[in-house]
DNA sequence: AGCACGATTAACT
DNA sequence: GTTAATCGTGCTC
């Protein structure tokens, strides 16, 4: 057990967080249920110029989480069925989030399995909105203090991850985003 | 008040 | 490889 890491690790360059959350331990403790799972692979979003993030609309209700201080869940709805988990970056005011598209599951397993149905294991978590559903987040865990124990979900260091076991490739999904910023190499994921 | 769209997934062929 | 499912959000009227 170690302590989550601090507010500090996330008001730094939001590229940065999402290469070094890689490794780290995501832990959710709803309703006494404990889950947790090793993040294996992230994406940074980065301020209104760019056309990827949803902060591109400007400060929104929606949005506004973004612009909030770092080390916060921005949680939101697509597809008009999956949820999301992201984490806030950089300073109070400017809107940036890393999103964490991948967890290795360590505790809870049994909880994930019945969440997630009958699929192959390694299909339980290795998606965005997979993993959102086996940890069971929604919007009630929008906006939750990651850096704190006492919330019901955080982050806290495990794993160092080297970089040759990473592979850095563009955003997944942005499919009418104008380039450059489809094509930015701000996703990384951990080698199987 | 209404509408187009989407940081996806699962179930097809 | 293709496509339907499904609804909150933000923009337009």
């Amino acid at each position: 057990m170690s302590n989550p890491l601090p507010v500090s690790f996330y008001e730094r360059p939001t590229v940065q967080v999402a290469r070094e959350i890689l490794g780290a331990r995501l832990v959710c403790d709803l309703n006494g249920e404990r889950i947790t799972g090793i993040i294996t692979e992230a994406e940074a979003y980065v301020g209104e110029t760019d056309l990827g993030c949803h902060a591109k609309a400007g400060r929104t209700k929606r949005t506004e989480g973004m612009y909030g201080p770092a080390g916060r869940a921005y949680i939101y709805f697509t597809y008009g069925m999956h949820w999301m988990l992201c984490v806030v970056t950089e300073v109070e005011g400017f809107p940036a989030a890393v999103l964490i598209r991948a967890v290795e599951v360590e505790e809870g397993w049994s909880v994930v399995r019945q969440r997630r149905g009958n699929v192959k294991s390694k299909d339980l978590t290795n998606g965005p909105a997979k993993l959102t559903q086996a940890f069971g987040l929604d919007i009630h865990q929008h906006k939750l203090d990651l850096t704190k124990k006492t919330s019901q979900l955080w982050i806290e260091p495990a794993e160092t991850i080297l970089d040759e076991n990473v592979t850095i490739g563009q955003r997944v999904g942005l499919y009418s985003v104008p380039e450059p910023w489809k094509s930015m190499p701000w996703r990384f994921l951990v080698n199987r």
